[in-house]
DNA sequence: TAAATGACTTAGG
DNA sequence: CCCTAAGCCATTT
């Protein structure tokens, strides 16, 4: 039988769960991970419905300028700038994670050696 | 099947 | 740096 096509959601799921400790993603990055790169949304909206039991590390995605933009009501968004700290992550004055030594370069950044 | 929703992004002010 | 308006898209009603 034919194998059916992996979900949008779980190629996201698969994508988040390879961020490395300690390194974040934007949604937007996810989303042309996945293969739709104008998804930034769904990504959100896949992360948000995330169920009790996962093994998701949910936390390294951020908005493409580093910002947490999980609402605040949610009280998760506390949650997350909490545990991406613990793994070493720095914020800047304006709340947001310093890209510039924070992001991910991607998959297969990891394969690469560097000179 | 159509309408509503939101953990996004981009362009402007 | 903060705010608004519009565009995009998967998911839910």
């Amino acid at each position: 039988m034919p194998s059916s096509p992996t979900p949008f959601r779980e190629r996201v799921y698969a994508v988040v769960r390879s961020i490395p400790r300690g390194r974040v993603l934007s949604y937007g990055d996810v989303a042309a991970l996945v293969g739709s790169p104008r998804a930034a949304r769904g990504v959100g909206a896949a992360l948000n419905r995330l169920e009790p039991e996962h093994d998701v590390p949910w936390w390294r995605v951020v908005n493409r300028d580093g910002r947490l933009t999980i609402p605040p009501h949610h009280g998760l968004r506390a949650l997350q700038r909490t545990l991406l700290e613990r793994e070493g992550v720095a914020f800047d004055r304006g709340g947001g994670v310093i890209l510039e030594r924070f992001a991910w370069d991607g998959p297969e950044s990891d394969l690469r050696d560097t000179p």
